[in-house]
DNA sequence: TCACATTTGTCCGTATGTATC
DNA sequence: AGATACATACGGACAAATGTG
């Protein structure tokens, strides 16, 4: 019976900062360390860790351009556990797409693709609350549409709150991930409130599909926001030749 | 027609190692840097930049983390330009995994939704190379599982090489960040060289269904898969019963 | 408004480890 | 084996920001 590989691996030498930004990151994942929650300061950190202040300070920097602190300076500042790793992931979304490792297209196609499959479990799980939730947003969203506003944050949370229905974090945390991409296109464009507008009206198709229990007309209506979604970005994107950079 | 907010927001002072940072990401970007390139010393790019070696080492972590270089020590060493932002992606996922505290079931479930969705784009696109190369994975893994050799990498690989059938990114970083959760529950079980022979034979009938392009073959084969295995780990967890805290 | 303390941000000098020639 | 070039790491110092009294 042949011992799996891979038993003395960890001979590789970790560098100092590597090592204590993990111990640092093992304490949040343990939950010893708390969303909020005040990390000593530098110099603290310093002296308990027994390394200098720039081996502290690049775990730091690691940390934090992986979501788990951010850093305030001045009196009372420092470093504090913070969850930003849903926007850390879109930041290199973000890079992944403008070293064209990923397309417009790509993205689209998974949101379709994972969105349709998770809809199916949302419309099993949801509870009175996700129902009485969706509803709140579309009144929200609707009342801003009429008044020809942007409803754009509405609208993403629409689906996102589309996944919590499905009771699955992994879902949540995937779907919250490709839509911050989303945003990051969207953002960068001139706004359209009429590309909003067709949108709430495919979340109210949607949203009916659910209550209604017809998981097909739900799918079909999601699958019509995507593609009216994906076609006006594109022709959006195709007037905006003038792009210069920052 | 309400102006969108944040307009003015680029007041913020900007780090020096952020600017730093910066700036070589996007002569990355520009196509200035490319893959392999050799980035100055530390020293060096200190005195080009007009800033201390702590910032730019500050920097260096940041492209590190984000995929763009990595950094050799001794003679000839150094920051090179090196793309693994899709990997750092896949890192980000697995800690925001690891911050919900998801359960077997809930990773098993969202396996199958997504596994499933994937793999009917594996399907379509699919080219012969990774005919090949799942082939080739498949020898592998049954020659250890004949000799009843573990074969947890080889069947671990055998659901990246699907993802990457797919030719969507998106989908490689989604499998990947939900395989290392996977990998991380097996890893705590005791090797079971039984659960590893199943998942060859069913990997078996999922390459037979994508050849014979037979889809609910396929995706009955996957199904299984993932089920068999969760009941295995299951049933290893519950004789796991002095679970430890490390 | 004006000090004042705290903490990050930044720089410098120096020493050590490491990989290549 | 020794020299070289580089990252890694430590300690001290000062500037800048930020909240308190």
């Amino acid at each position: 019976m042949g011992v799996d590989k891979a038993i003395f691996t960890p001979v590789q030498s970790k560098r100092a900062f590597e090592e204590v930004s993990s111990k640092i990151k093992t304490l949040i994942f343990k939950g010893a360390l708390k969303p909020g929650d005040k990390l000593p300061s530098e110099t603290e950190l310093a002296s308990q860790f027994n390394v200098g202040r720039q081996t502290v300070r690049e775990a730091l920097r690691i940390l934090e351009l992986s979501g788990f602190i951010t850093v305030r300076k001045g009196y009372g500042g420092g470093p504090i556990v913070q969850d930003t790793i849903l926007n850390q992931i879109s930041n290199l979304f973000s890079d992944a797409f403008q070293m064209e490792k990923i397309s417009l297209e790509q993205i689209t196609t998974a949101r379709i693709t994972i969105e349709r499959a998770i809809l199916e479990h949302a419309m099993e799980n949801a509870d009175s609350q996700d129902i009485k939730a969706l509803e709140d947003n579309l009144n929200r969203a609707k009342k801003k549409a009429d008044q020809n506003m942007m409803c754009l944050d509405e609208n993403i949370e629409f689906h996102k709150l589309l996944a919590k229905a499905s009771k699955n974090p992994v879902f949540v945390i995937v779907v919250e991930s490709v839509l911050a991409i989303m945003r990051a296109f969207t953002s960068r464009l001139p706004p359209d409130p009429e590309t909003c507008k067709k949108a709430v009206q495919n979340h109210e198709a949607i949203f009916h599909g659910i209550k209604e229990k017809n998981v097909e007309k739900a799918i079909e209506s999601l699958e019509r926001d995507f593609l009216e979604l994906k076609n006006r970005l594109q022709s959006l994107a195709a007037q905006d030749t003038a792009e210069v950079e920052t």
